[in-house]
DNA sequence: TTGAAAGCGCTAACAA
DNA sequence: TTGTTAGCGCTTTCAA
C-alpha cells in the first residue's frame, strides 16, 4: 500500500500561463509587492491556491544572489551554556556556508540594559537580515528591539525573552514550567521524609531565575506543603559565594533534605554538600548540562539536571530566522524548546 | 565585538580557474566521478581544500532537476506512536514540496519478517533515493536491507534498528538506556518504602521491549536490590489483556509499590490500577506521550512517561536521508534522538 | 500596471 | 581525459 504525500512539481511559469500573466507578475503577487491591479492579484492568487503551488526554495535562493546575514548577540563572559550555543553555531559553519548564510557573533554585556540597547541600535542600521539576541527584559532593550523590527530585520529572542517587545519569535524554554518541574522532582524524590528544602539562585533580578523560583514555590505550596522551604539565598552565579552560603546553611540546619540551585554556581554548591558529607542524603537539583554537571550526575551528588538543549536552541534560532527571512511558515513544533529532565541513565 | 563565522562565497568557476581546469572537471572531482587523471584530481582537491570551498546546495539542487523520492515503511495498525510519526510527515508536506522532496508511505506488516522483507525487496527495484524503515531484526529483513543498500539507495532504520545490517543510519533511542531510566525512576520514586515491583511488556520477542527489560533489570539488580521484582507479564500491547493481567496481579500482591509498563496497553494498566483504588500509592511508569498518557499524567495516575519525540524522529529521518542522498555530512548531534522524561510539569 | 530577458551556481549531456 | 553548453525555476532589472 503506497500513499502519496507530496505532489508533482508546478513552476511559476505554469501558474503564469494558467493565470494569463507573466512570470514577473506572479512573482509580485507571491511576495505581496506593489504595482499589480487588485483584480490581477486576486486572479493570480486563486490560481496559486487552486494548484497548491509551492515555489521552489532552491531556485529562489539561487536567483536572489545575495547571501543572508544573521547576527547573534551573546553575553560576554564564560557562561558555559552560552559558550555551548556558540560552539554549536561554529559546528554548523559548513552547513551555513553551503547555503550562503553568514552568522556573526556580537559579544556584548547583555546584563547592562544601556550597553545592550546600544549594541542593538547599532544593528538596526546594519545590513543584517536577522538578529538573535539573549535579551534582558528592560524598557530600553524593548525599544531597541522594536527599532530593529521596524527596519524590517527579523528578530528572535534567545534563551531569555522580552515578551512585551515586537520580536518575531522566542527560542527558549518556559522558565516557570522549569521551576515547577524542579519543585515536583524535589518533592517526589525526597519521598516520605519530612524536613527542610533549600533554594539558591543567582539573583532574583534575573527574569529567568525569578520565573523558576516562582514555579518552584507554586508547586511546593500546592503539593508539598508539609515541606519547609528555607528563605532564598542569592549566590550571584558564583561558585565561591554559593559554596559559602550553602556551607553555612548546612551547618545551621541539620534537617535539610532537598536543595534546588536555580542558576549557575553548581560546582560550589556541590562542593559544600560533599564537604559536609551530606551529598547522598540531600536531593540536589540544578540546571544545565555541562561537563561538570554530567560528572556530578554520574557520581550521584546531583540527582537531576534540568536543561535546555543548547545545540537545539542554536539551530532553532538559525532556522527560525531563515524561515522568517524567506517568509516561510515556521514548523513550530520543531522549534519549540523542551525542558529536559536529565538523570544518570538518560544522559545524551 | 564582531566575529565572522562564514566566509565570502566562492563558486565552482573560481575553483576551476584557479586549478586551471573546466567547470565539469571540478564537478567530477567534487562527486568522485570517474574519468579524471589522478594528477588532476589531486590538484583540484587541493584547490578546493585551500579555499574551503562549499558548493551552493541550492544551485546543485536546482540544476539536478529530478525530485528526490523517499519511502517510509511503517507498520499497519493503530499504534499511536507510529501514527504520530506519519502525522508529522504530513505536516511537513509544504516544507517537503518546496524542496521538491516526495515522501511516500508504504504500510506493511513489519512484524512478519517475510512480509516485511518482501516489501523491502520491492523497494530495491524502485526509483527511490532513500528508504526509512521500522525494522524487525530478522535475518531475511537484514538481507533485504542490504540488497537495497547495494542498489545505491540510502537506508535508515527508524525507531527499531537492525544493527547487523548495512543500513546507513539509525534514527531512534537507545532502548537499554530507556529501560535503565525507567528502573532508576521507579527505584527513586518509591522512596524508602519496600515492597514489590511489577513489570509488564508486550512481548519479550520484540527487540525494543527486550532491551528495555534488560536495562530495567540491570538497574534494579545493581541499585535497588532491596526491591522485589515480580516475574514479567506479557500483555501483547493490548489494553484488555494488560488490564486483566494487572488486576489479577494486584489482587495477589497487596504490597506492590511500583509498576513499569514496557510497551503499549497503558490504558488497560491504568484502568486496573484505578479500579483497585491503588493508582495513587503505586509508582507507575510507562512509555510514549499520547493524548491518553498525557491525561493520565495530569490526573496523577501515571507518574512518568518515558518517550521519544515522534516529530523529531520523522524530521530527523527525512533530514538524514536527504543528507545521505546529497553526500552531505550529517549533523549527528542534531539527529540523535533523546530519551525524554516527561512528568506533569514539563509536558510539551 | 505589466512583460521580457539576463542571470544566480550548479549538473549533465554531448563534443572534442 | 577534458571542455562546452544548455538549462533548472526563480529574482530582478529595465523597458514598454
Amino acid at each position: 500500500m503506497v500513499e502519496e504525500t507530496a505532489s508533482a512539481a508546478l513552476t511559476l511559469k505554469d501558474i503564469a500561463r494558467e493565470a494569463g500573466v507573466s512570470l514577473a507578475t506572479v512573482d509580485r503577487v507571491l511576495h505581496n509587492r506593489p504595482g499589480v491591479r487588485p483584480d490581477t492579484v486576486r486572479r493570480v492568487q486563486e490560481t496559486i491556491a487552486r494548484n497548491a503551488f509551492q515555489p521552489h526554495v532552491a531556485a529562489a535562493e539561487l536567483a536572489r544572489g545575495r547571501a543572508r546575514r544573521f547576527a547573534f548577540v551573546m553575553p560576554t563572559g564564560a557562561n558555559p551554556f552560552m559558550l555551548q550555543i556558540q560552539a554549536y553555531l561554529g559546528e554548523m559553519s559548513a552547513w551555513l556556508s553551503a547555503r550562503r548564510l553568514a552568522v556573526e557573533m556580537v559579544i556584548t554585556d547583555v546584563f547592562d540594559p544601556s550597553v545592550l540597547a546600544a549594541s542593538l541600535e547599532e544593528l538596526a542600521g546594519s545590513e543584517y537580515d536577522g538578529v538573535a539576541v539573549v535579551a534582558l527584559d528592560h524598557p530600553s532593550v524593548r525599544a531597541a528591539i522594536n527599532d530593529i523590527v521596524d527596519r524590517g530585520i527579523k528578530v528572535v529572542t534567545l534563551v531569555s525573552d522580552v515578551p512585551s517587545s515586537r520580536r518575531h519569535h522566542y527560542v527558549g524554554i518556559d522558565n516557570i514550567a522549569a521551576g515547577r518541574t524542579a519543585g515536583a522532582l524535589v518533592g517526589r524524590l525526597v519521598g516520605q521524609r519530612s524536613g527542610k528544602i533549600a533554594i539558591i539562585a543567582g539573583s532574583q533580578g534575573l527574569r529567568d531565575h525569578a520565573e523558576r523560583i516562582f514555579g518552584f514555590n507554586q508547586v511546593m505550596a500546592s503539593e508539598f506543603s508539609h515541606l519547609d522551604i528555607l528563605p532564598l539565598l542569592e549566590g550571584r552565579d558564583e561558585d565561591d559565594r554559593s559554596q559559602q552560603l550553602i556551607s553555612r546553611l548546612l551547618g545551621k540546619h541539620p534537617d535539610i533534605i532537598g536543595l534546588y540551585n536555580v542558576g549557575a554556581g553548581t560546582q560550589g554548591v556541590a562542593t559544600a554538600l560533599t564537604e559536609a558529607g551530606r551529598d547522598k542524603q540531600i536531593v540536589f537539583i540544578a540546571h544545565d548540562l555541562t561537563a561538570m554537571t554530567r560528572r556530578l550526575l554520574l557520581q550521584g551528588t546531583l540527582d537531576v539536571a534540568i536543561s535546555q538543549n543548547p545545540g537545539h536552541e542554536a539551530r532553532a534560532a538559525v532556522r527560525v530566522l531563515l524561515s522568517l527571512a524567506r517568509n516561510e511558515p515556521i514548523l513550530s513544533e520543531q522549534e519549540k524548546i523542551r525542558i529536559d529532565i536529565l538523570m544518570r541513565d538518560n544522559l545524551p
